[in-house]
DNA sequence: GACCGATGCTAGGACATCCAACTACCTCCG
DNA sequence: CGGAGGTAGTTGGATGTCCTAGCATCGGTC
C-alpha cells in the first residue's frame, strides 16, 4: 500500500500540460491517466477478494462466462472475444482452471479446429462463491456515488464502442 | 484486434447479474468491468504509439515525472509515490530505462540508502518526442466528448481519493 | 553511544497480457 | 477435387505488476 501523497498527482499532471503548451491535451491526458490508476485501484480491491479462494480476476471471468452459456461450456475463440482479451491470454488462463478442475477441455463435436471449454462442478461452485465474496465487498459498494455509477458506465460504454468492444 | 460483438457484453453481465437476484450489486460490477475494459482499450492504444519509440508506457510515466521535477531527478520511492505502484516496479522500469541510457542511477548526497534517477538528455527529448505523438494521437482525441471527459475525471478523482491515491 | 524499529532498494517467484510464429484444420473457389 | 486463404489453438519470448524476503542504512531512544 503505497503512501498518500498531499496532492492529486493527476491534477498535477494536468497543470504540467498546461504549463508545456500542451493545454488542448491536458484534459485527455488527464483522463487516461485517471483511468490507469483508478482501474489498478478497483482490480487490487478485486483480487485481494479473490486471492483467499485461489482464482484471480481473469480467471473468475472465464468461470462466469460458462457459467451464463447455455449448456456451462464455450469455445476458446468466444471466451477471448467477449472478455477482449487475445488468444493466449486464454489459454493461459484455461490451462491454470483445468489444472486447478475447475474447466474441462472438451472437443468440439464438429469443428477439429475448436476446443470447448466446459465447467465442472467444482467450478461453478467456486464461481458462485465468488460472486458473493465480489458482491458484497466491492460491487456493492464500489466506491463510487450511485449516480456517477451510471454515468461512469456510460461514458466507458461510448468509448468501447468507439473502440470496436461491441 | 479482437472481432465484434453483436452486444455490449457488459450490459449482458448486467442483465446476468439482475436476473441471477444480484440485482444491488450489478451497477457496481457494470462499473468494475467497464473500468477494466475501458483501461485495456486506452493502454493498447497508448502502447502502440509508444511502441516505435522504445518504450512503454510504465518507463514514459517515469521519464515524465523526472522531466516535471525541479533538478531532473527524484529518488525511486518518490518515482513509486507518485505513479502509486510498487517498489520492485519502480526497480524494473530505472533498470530498463538506465539499460536504454534514458536515465541513470545516482547516489544520494547525505542518505546512503536513497538511490536518485536522473533524466539524460537522451531520456529527456525521448520523452518530449513521445508527448508529442501521445498528445496528437491519443490524449487529443480520447475518443470521449470533452464534457464526459470532464465528467469522468471527476468521479474517478473521487474513487482514487476514497482509495488514498492521494 | 549502542540498539532496535523504520526506511530504501533489490532479488526471486507468480501471474496476466501481448506479439510473432507455428501446426492443424476447415472452406471455398477455380 | 485440389490448393489457397482463413480460422483455432498453442508455444516461446518480452513486459509489467505484485508479494515475500532480504540486506543496508538511518534515526530516535534509552
Amino acid at each position: 500500500m503505497p503512501a498518500s501523497l498531499p496532492f492529486d498527482p493527476v491534477a498535477e499532471a494536468r497543470r504540467q500540460w498546461t504549463v508545456h503548451g500542451w493545454g488542448d491535451a491536458a484534459d485527455g491526458m488527464a483522463a487516461v491517466t485517471s483511468l490507469m490508476r483508478a482501474q489498478q485501484i478497483v482490480l487490487a480491491r478485486v483480487e485481494a477478494v479473490l486471492r483467499p479462494l485461489g482464482v484471480t480476476f481473469a480467471r473468475y471471468e472465464v468461470l462466469m462466462l460458462l457459467h451464463f452459456s447455455r449448456a456451462d461450456a464455450l469455445p476458446m475463440t468466444v471466451i477471448g472475444a467477449r472478455l477482449q482479451v487475445h488468444p493466449t491470454s486464454v489459454t493461459n488462463a484455461v490451462d491454470r482452471l483445468e489444472a486447478a478442475g475447475l474447466v474441462q477441455r472438451q472437443p468440439h463435436p464438429t469443428d477439429r479446429r475448436t476446443t470447448l471449454v466446459a465447467l465442472t462442478d467444482g467450478g461453478r461452485a467456486l464461481a458462485l462463491a465468488a460472486t458473493e465474496h465480489l458482491n458484497t465487498e466491492v460491487f456493492g459498494a464500489p466506491g463510487i456515488p450511485a449516480d456517477d455509477v451510471t454515468a461512469l458506465v456510460g461514458v466507458l460504454a461510448g468509448l468501447r464502442r468507439d473502440a470496436g468492444d461491441f
